[in-house]
DNA sequence: ATTTAGACCTGTCAGC
DNA sequence: TGCTGACAGGTCTAAA
């Protein structure tokens, strides 16, 4: 692959080699996931590490146009896609062989590309990351220690990416909600049918927000420029002064740990 | 050991 | 219509 434009401050480097050098011409033998970031392993034994944060993106084509937020693609000079104002969200652009392009959307500027050497980056993930919930050390046995240990609030407690990887505001709340707990409770306050409830929650939650695309409240699109669907079905997130779906109350907006926070204040008692 | 506030950015929307 | 403030998928740091 090969770096067609860049803006300021995206690509770091973790791993001292100058990104554009090391990326420049190499193969791509994998992509994967850890958490909330895309690994793209190259043949020369550095991987990239993509973070997309809030607001970012990947869009792939298969010839050279535009590119915007929303996915579509006009014709643009190859050279410098970035020149381009109808471009203004696209932070990154890379030619892959066949001269396919991936770009990188990213209106609020927070996604991060970094590129470690590729053994060293497995320790840095498992050094920096909990459990996967489809993997197999998270089990419910696991997960009910660890809540009892450590006594947090529930909610941040599940968007710690340390704790456990890929839960984060929106997933928590579905989370929480479809287990009838307060988003305040204290991790080692909650009943092992509450653990045993939130447990299963988590994984129902996620696996349908997969199956159906993901959540695009605003910006997220799919490599082909295409909406996730989960956000038709939610119960919880953002749905503040509508009724709740099991029970007809009106759902209450909060904020806990800093994150905008909606519950349904029959269901979710706090302990 | 946790929690909180603030920072990083830009866009959208509600309300006046 | 125009302005202002609140809010938005996430994570990091410093300080309480």
């Amino acid at each position: 692959m090969h770096v067609i434009g860049a803006s300021h401050k995206l690509l770091r480097s973790h791993s001292h080699p100058p990104f554009l050098k090391v990326a420049s011409g190499a193969r791509i033998t994998d992509v994967r996931r850890r958490a909330k970031n895309v690994i793209v392993d190259l043949d020369n034994r550095h991987s990239v590490l993509i973070h997309m944060r809030m607001s970012g993106h990947l869009l792939v084509t298969s010839d050279s146009r535009h590119m915007t937020r929303e996915g579509r693609w006009e014709n643009v000079p190859k050279s410098d896609p970035l020149a381009d104002p109808k471009n203004q969200f696209i932070r990154i652009v890379f030619e892959l062989s066949g001269g396919m392009l991936l770009a990188l959307s990213d209106v609020r500027k927070f996604a991060t590309i970094d590129l470690f050497k590729t053994d060293a980056l497995a320790h840095y993930l498992d050094e920096k990351y909990g459990p996967e919930p489809f993997e197999k050390t998270f089990t419910l046995d696991w997960f009910s220690r660890e809540l009892k240990r450590r006594n947090r609030v529930i909610k941040p407690l599940l968007m710690d990416q340390a704790f456990i990887a890929g839960v984060g505001n929106i997933y928590a709340d579905e989370s929480l909600w479809k287990a009838k707990i307060h988003p305040l409770t204290r991790s080692d306050a909650l009943p092992s049918e509450d653990v045993q409830a939130l447990y299963d929650a988590i994984r129902t939650v996620l696996r349908t927000a997969i199956d159906l695309g993901g959540t695009s409240d605003d910006d997220y699109r799919n490599v082909a420029g295409e909406k996730g669907k989960y956000g038709l079905s939610r119960m919880a997130y953002r749905r503040a002064g509508e009724k709740c779906a099991r029970c007809n109350t009106t759902m209450q907006r909060l904020v806990v740990g800093q994150r905008g926070t909606t519950i349904c204040p029959q269901c979710q008692k706090k302990i």
